[in-house]
DNA sequence: AACTATTTATAAGA
DNA sequence: TTCTTATAAATAGTT
């Protein structure tokens, strides 16, 4: 809609894109609002944006029905094709005795500034040139380590 | 819209609510993805049925985007965030690597409780095993996004 | 941040 | 229920 009609494409000028991010995400969450009120349903929407680099739920004044949706549809669902790999990233740090996971949950509780991202938050919105890159950065060490392993052993 | 204007309240007649929300819920999911698709950002929206007592989500056949927002929109809420953080996140992966070790190095010294974990030490943790599964995981999300990108232009 | 020409969504009717 | 259509609403490009 608008004075031309456009291609159903990512719009390659950063300043549009933008601009009608901002328009759309406006309206859809005004559509949402009426969704719920004129049907009382519950619903709700979430979406990353990176320009902010910030991840938000609406209805944002209200993020206890959100967080019911979100453990109705967890509880609901059952995914046994991609069960493992859905499960490979949340539970990664756990192959440590669950120790690493701890860790990072004292962290972040004690952690009031916040001043710095979680890990699952980084995986799950890099592009794909950013990924190879962390998967190379990330052997690298592997393979490091594993030198190091065998000098120790020298020793 | 329509040949009506509705009042913003909860619309009485049952049949004609139902209506109204199978209509409504059909234009919202449309929205949803030109929204990602046109500003190329994820998002996601749940919702309860009472109809038929069910709690859905969308997209529907991407469920690793929803779960992704969902750990994003959770973890957010552990970790607000703060000046840092956001150069932290803004800058982490485009930095060469000599550059980010040097960031990093400066972080840690800056770092006055010395409570803050980084990047490298929650690499420096695991073991060569487990760094070989994560550069597996993180090279399949790569694969992943690659062909949702293909998907994507399809459309 | 407003405007407005158009496209798009949809309420009621068939 | 599905299709049609008059009308309300959203929004792309512009100022």
């Amino acid at each position: 809609m608008g004075r031309s009609k456009l291609k159903m494409e990512m719009i390659e000028e950063e300043k549009s894109r933008i601009l009608t991010m901002k328009k759309r995400k406006k309206g859809l969450i005004k559509k949402l609002h009426q969704l719920t009120t004129l049907c009382d349903i519950p619903a709700c929407m979430i979406f990353h944006d990176p320009t902010t680099n910030s991840t938000s739920a609406w209805p944002e004044e209200d993020p206890d029905q959100v967080r019911s949706l979100i453990e109705a549809y967890k509880a609901k669902k059952n995914d046994p094709s991609g069960g493992v790999r859905e499960y490979l990233l949340s539970n990664f740090f756990d192959q440590r005795q669950g120790q690493a996971e701890e860790e990072l949950e004292k962290l972040r509780k004690n952690n009031v500034e916040g001043m710095f991202p979680t890990w699952d938050d980084r995986l799950n919105f890099m592009d794909e040139a950013q990924l190879r890159e962390l998967a190379a950065t990330v052997r690298g060490k592997a393979e490091n380590h594993n030198q190091q392993r065998r000098k120790e052993r020298k020793h």
